[in-house]
DNA sequence: AAGACGAAAGTGGTTGA
DNA sequence: TCAACAACTTTCGTCTT
């Protein structure tokens, strides 16, 4: 046995707690575990918890080792600044003079003036800690917030802050990394889970979309289709199905122009009839963020397209 | 009674002049 | 900047199981 199995993670997660089939697959860019026999999203926030740069012999271990952690964009100053030591001790461990400790009492105040010294860093210090809670309420991974983090940076840089909410530049980094991932969030899960306004959260995206020269290929239904079908307890064969029947929409041009969200919708809908796994119009309209009606539609429209009979 | 259906009116976004 | 337009939503009465 080697020592890493001696030593046994912690908390790992090997088998599926719904069928229990050991078929699972990380996704590390979304976070996710998820068991491809029966398509349950084990674990949404999953952490990397691996080194990021990789060791293929014992000596380039030791070599790119190095001390400290590494450098975050999470950190308003990328954890590169100096820390002064709180006890007032020396190197060996022993009490300082009285006058030492007012002197370093001082040093102490001002490096944590100097750390935070312009609007741009205190505005930092702000909206990145919201970027982690904000991050983590939705499920995002470290490497994500990671990356939000450095859109929000360059938002700052390109000077879009003024005249904007705090809150509103980090939903909108947020939804756009997202977006940039193919995470499959709707703006509406970004919009509740950061107190900013729909209207203000795709206003703010769109400018910072546009500042930053970001090009986006539209979001395409099947990014939504394993997270609707998870939420709705649907099994794998529910999941391929609707996949299938995407892909044969998409086929027949019946894609362009429509939400993609209503069609993910409407093709579980279908799917899930299909499998016998049947859900509601309410209950699948209720975790899409779109209506009945609209899944009705959808729905109407590839049935006839596709001659697809519902039970 | 629950779920599905469809009509009608209203809303927000896109496009093109 | 404005009007036209398609997609989507809300609301509500009716039908089906």
């Amino acid at each position: 046995m080697s020592i890493v199995e001696e030593q046994g993670e912690v908390e790992h997660i090997s088998k599926c707690s719904e069928c229990s089939s050991r078929n699972l697959e990380t996704d590390e860019t979304r976070g996710e575990i998820v068991c491809l026999d029966c398509g349950l999203v084990i674990e949404e926030n999953a952490i990397d918890q691996g080194a990021e740069w990789r060791v293929f012999s014992p000596e380039q271990g030791d070599q790119r080792a190095r001390t400290g952690a590494p450098s975050t964009q999470l950190l308003h100053d990328k954890g590169l600044s100096t820390d002064i030591d709180w006890q007032n001790k020396d190197y060996s461990g022993r009490s300082i003079s009285h006058s030492s400790r007012l002197q370093y009492h001082r040093m102490r105040k001002w490096q944590r003036r100097a750390r935070i010294t312009n609007t741009h860093d205190r505005n930092l210090a702000q909206a990145l800690p919201e970027i982690s809670r904000i991050g983590n309420n939705l499920g995002m991974s470290k490497n994500v917030q990671q990356e939000v983090a450095a859109v929000y940076r360059k938002a700052l840089e390109k000077r879009l802050a003024r005249g904007r909410s705090i809150d509103a530049l980090v939903a909108a980094s947020i939804y756009l990394v997202c977006n940039m991932n193919k995470l499959g969030r709707t703006l509406d899960e970004v919009s509740k889970s950061t107190r900013v306004g729909r209207k203000e959260l795709t206003r703010c995206y769109k400018i910072i979309k546009k500042e930053l020269g970001i090009r986006l290929r539209v979001n395409h239904p099947t990014d939504f289709v394993s997270g609707f079908c998870s939420k709705l307890g649907l099994p794998a064969v529910t999941l391929s199905r609707t996949l299938e029947i995407i892909e044969s929409a998409e086929r027949l041009e019946l894609i362009d122009g429509k939400s993609p969200t209503g069609l993910a919708a409407a093709a579980i809908y279908i799917a899930a009839n299909q499998t016998d796994h049947i859900r509601t119009q309410r209950e699948i309209a209720d975790i899409s963020s779109v209506t009945e009606v609209t899944i009705r539609n959808r729905y109407k429209e590839l049935a006839t397209s596709l001659v697809i009979k519902m039970k």
